[in-house]
DNA sequence: TTTCTATTGTATCGGTTAGATACAATAATA
DNA sequence: TATTATTGTATCTAACCGATACAATAGAAA
């Protein structure tokens, strides 16, 4: 393993960062990205700092591809994070130790820092998860097995989800979260995963069915006893 | 008038502010607090700087009461700008030298800053402005007749109007806009200057009441050559 | 082939809510 | 006393949602 290099300090606003929470869906659970940092046991979602040069979102976005390997993706700004003791040394030194990097106490670094909070949405079996070399692992948690994270960043998953389901109506749409044939039983769990509660399959069928949003095609046997469901997909507008 | 010392650039994170969108009702309109800098021309958003041992929310919240003269304002986080463009040197270089501090293009003033948009609902008639040493004046100004504001201030007040919208019915907002007593048309004036747009008479008063969160008074007679309104107080849950 | 079972698609009933309309009550004026 | 503008409330209708009912399956079991 080679050692990584700090980030630079100049290169950097200080006392700035982002972090995102990055939701998929497996066709049965929302799950989100997280990444352990090589050999510390320190869990935390991907983040960064934005350079000087940059504009904010683009920071995100291209920090997100940097550290996950995600492309394409549709990221939104949901609060920002500035209490004063939203910092431990102790996780920064650790990271930073396992690549040979001893860092004092005054180091920019374990400065305290002020978090801009984003969150995407998007297919979890159309991507492949890119661990960067910070990181030992990354993967996707089921929102009710996320291991402990650093500093406040279960707070982050927290609004980002209440921020999502707020705007579940006017989001879901085109988001490609499904394949691109689906079942109404399909959508039914993408909305009961983000909504964190069971819906009344025949008022939503109703409801979504009412938006005229779907186009219905052949049905779909899947061996089991029962009527097929119909394939829908989404109307392109 | 004497000079103003300038902010002491070790005393505060830099590259980062916070701005103010604060909301008040007349009775008639929305209007928002906007203060010119001495003798530029120069309008904008109530803002600062956040120290280094402040929380974000405390140095809002102290910036704002510094700057203004209001205290126990309820200020809630609607968006950070962090768009590489928002500067403009001119503003800061003019409202520096009315109070005859000479800055360089390299003053940290003038650098690159990400600002944190706060927005506060309150009772137009219950506070007095205060402006502080750096403004010529503060004021309420109606949203259709705000003056030009510098920077991205104007996109701030759209996105403060929009989330207030939006949280709307959850807020209860006219509590923190009416004077203790008022009638139903003045309650569905807040919500129409909020939504920017009429509401039906009938359906309004049935939804408020059917809220059960108002106390109903005496009438109110104005003189009017017709029926007097009852007066209501919300309900202190 | 017939029967059985689980699921899907749709219709219907009742309750709630909002816009539209109607109208009685009323405060001051002509 | 008649007139006028406004307020408070009731009623009608349409839209929407949960609950329920039920027919239409697709395949397995008998």
């Amino acid at each position: 393993m080679k050692n990584i290099a700090l980030p630079k300090k100049d290169d950097f606003i200080p006392h700035l960062a982002y972090d995102a929470v990055i939701f998929g869906f497996n066709g049965t659970e929302l799950k989100i990205v997280v990444l352990e940092y090589r050999k510390t046991n320190h869990f935390a979602l991907p983040g960064g700092f934005v350079q000087h040069k940059q504009n904010l979102d683009d920071a995100v976005y291209q920090g997100v591809k940097n550290r996950t390997g995600l492309t394409d993706i549709q990221l939104e700004q949901c609060h920002t994070f500035g209490n004063q003791k939203r910092i431990d040394k102790k996780v920064l030194k650790d990271i930073c130790k396992v690549h040979d990097h001893q860092i004092n106490d005054d180091h920019w670094l374990l400065d305290r820092f002020i978090s801009i909070c984003y969150y995407a949405l998007l297919n979890f079996e159309e991507v492949t998860l890119q661990p960067d070399e910070l990181s030992d692992s990354i993967g996707w948690y089921s929102l009710h097995e996320l291991p402990e994270l650093i500093l406040d960043h279960k707070e982050m998953v927290s609004k980002a989800l209440e921020v999502l389901q707020k705007n579940l109506d006017e989001k879901l749409v085109g988001m490609n979260l499904l394949p691109e044939k689906f079942t109404m039983k399909d959508l039914q769990n993408v909305y009961e995963s983000i909504l964190q509660k069971k819906l009344v399959r025949t008022a939503f069928q109703r409801k979504i069915l009412a938006k005229d949003i779907l186009i219905r095609h052949e049905k779909k046997y899947t061996g089991k006893a029962h009527k097929a469901p119909y394939l829908y997909s989404f109307k392109l507008v």
